[in-house]
DNA sequence: TAGATTGTTAATCGATTAACAATC
DNA sequence: TAGATTGTTAATCGATTAACAATC
């Protein structure tokens, strides 16, 4: 007996806050393999991963169900299907725009080359920085100058804008013209962009803000 | 005639999703002042934050209410309230543990000292970085040695750790130990801490997974 | 007054949590 | 079998959205 699917609702059924933890998941999962750990309940994984156990079942069912009951999980196996699934197999290229501290700081940093990014692309505008080589997580990479951005954007499927904010829209608005659909930014400005790329937005600011702002309590009004 | 509020049920009544919006609508805010535009409609300011203008107007309505029906918001005076709100009258020290790229990129985050927190403080356990002058927001600060963190800590309410990621732990617990209630972790690894104390963690390679699992979609299973 | 826009309500949506039947 | 743990359901919680009465 087979099952029909209605071919529209097939969409994208995994939440995107789980999408988020997945790579915690991941990386909780590494150090337990190297560490010689063959099996894991998921009351054990979720608390080294400050999730609760019930939530980090419910996020693998997204997935599908790849526990034995009464055993727990694999740890090799349930690494490979999280993997798997976050698209590791294939090398992502990414372009890194800016290369000033936080553009070196996105290079080097370990955790995109451990999850399967490699940065494809530098560019920068200041001539005294063309033609220096950035070490990467994996490999040198030369930077370039900007009128190389559209070329590099087209071997890439993400851009990165570390650039100050006045620049950002600009180099937005060239990274999608060049075909880019998925960009994160660190500028502390919007950016506008068609409906069918998807910008992820890290405002360090905001993010001490709300830390600053949660012993702050509303005073009581009467009136 | 008075109003009477249970005292205990008075607590952080403004949402995290809406305090993690403020500074947005506070960026623009500047932005139309330093324009000369005096009066902003929800609709307006809803349009160039990115966000839909019911939201604004309900994220607002949770610090008072400060526009006019039929008119809009006074620009200089809606800031005002936000900034007044956000603390930023109140200088907030951050210090920074790990001075490498990202350490560095975030001493010199124009963000930070335009939202009234001031890099108090830089800690590393590299002899080379340690009696260097860093440019900051808001001046050069020394790099300290790593003996000299609890010392630091002791003034500032905010830590922010930009170290490795085998290091984290070590120095959370550290910062916490000096009293310390706020972090702001870029460490892909979780980090344990008493309840009272709150981590924020950004997780660059899970942003860029967030961003790759996009496109991707499950495959119909049949069984 | 007529037109515009706020502040707030109620409905909707999505994510989290607790609980437990299924099953190893 | 008895104990443990998964996968899933249903209830809860919190955030978003649409709509509109209040009011400038």
């Amino acid at each position: 007996m087979s099952l029909h699917i209605a071919p529209e609702r097939t969409r994208s059924v995994v939440p995107g806050a789980t999408v988020q933890r997945l790579p915690v998941y991941l990386h909780v999962l590494a150090g337990l393999r190297d560490r010689g750990v063959a099996t894991v309940s998921s009351a054990e994984l979720a608390a080294v991963s400050g999730v609760t156990s019930a939530k980090l079942r419910k996020d693998l069912s997204y997935l599908g169900s790849f526990g034995r009951r009464g055993v727990g999980y694999d740890v090799d196996y349930l690494h490979s299907v999280i993997a798997g699934w976050l698209g590791i197999q294939q090398e992502i290229a990414v372009v890194i725009v800016g290369v000033g501290n936080l553009g070196h700081a996105l290079a080097s940093y370990p955790g995109f080359a451990q999850r399967g990014f490699s940065v494809a692309g530098l560019v920068d505008i200041d001539p005294d920085l063309v033609g220096q080589r950035v070490q990467t997580g994996d490999g040198m990479v030369l930077v370039e100058p900007y009128d190389r951005l559209t070329a590099l954007a087209q071997r890439c499927q993400i851009g990165i804008i570390a650039t100050p904010d006045a620049s950002a829209q600009g180099v937005c608005d060239q990274l999608v013209q060049a075909g880019i659909r998925e960009i994160l930014s660190f500028a502390s400005r919007v950016l506008v962009v068609p409906d069918d790329v998807q910008v992820r937005h890290i405002d360090l600011g905001a993010e001490l803000s709300v830390l600053a702002s949660r012993p702050r309590r509303t005073t009581a009004v009467s009136a």
